[in-house]
DNA sequence: CACATAGTACGATCACCATCGAACTTCGAC
DNA sequence: GTCGAAGTTCGATGGTGATCGTACTATGTG
């Protein structure tokens, strides 16, 4: 188990990276999940509807694009949205999907 | 050849289509060269590394998810974005595209 | 120590999708 | 009508990624 995994730096955010983790429904409601909560969440303490490993799948997929940031706390680990990182390489981006997401897909 | 394709209404807007359409780097560059033109472009007429099949099946994807819409003049078929509709449903998302594809991945 | 908890690693599977070429259609021009 | 230009349609193919179960590792608790 990797203790210390790797996190991009923000100079190398990429606009592909970060779209390709965001169209899964999965990766993006675990965003959400994070913008809404305001504060860290344990990979196990996320409403989700896949497997362990699946989930594991998902946030490394986000940790390598740069949504997020991950550290352990005992045997749990913590995730942090890297909102202002985003934010300041994909200006409104986040704000547009977190927006999109809490209305009703159809109006 | 379907002379009258169907067009989504905003009210069937889907942001799953929607980002699904716009992760492929292809449909992007489509909808980034709309927007910087901003007029209507013939299929023929984009700067596009694929071959007329296969930019076919992409502007069909775009058209499904409400990114543009297309209709004849000759032979010809023009293409236009629908910014203002995609702008009452999802606000902010293509800004926020756009803005991240003018400036280098890297920073 | 033994045990439970939290998550990772690994292979395998399966579905989807981007891509293409070839054949076809539609329209305008000559 | 004949031809070319512009797109479409139709398979086929190939790669990628989401998913899972199982085995494993690391940490905390008794």
């Amino acid at each position: 188990m990797e203790r210390a995994p790797a996190h991009p730096d923000v100079s190398e955010f990429d606009l592909q990276r970060v779209l390709d983790a965001l169209v899964d429904p999965v990766r993006r409601s675990i965003v959400i999940q994070l913008d809404a909560a305001g504060e860290d969440i344990a990979c196990g303490s996320f409403d989700l509807s896949v497997s362990k490993s699946t989930a594991t799948h998902h946030f490394r997929v986000l940790r390598e694009a740069g949504l997020i940031r991950q550290h352990y706390a005992g045997t749990s680990r913590m995730n942090t949205l890297r909102r202002a990182e985003m934010d300041r390489a994909f200006p409104g981006l986040l704000d547009a999907l977190v927006r999109a997401a809490r209305r009703p897909a159809r109006r």
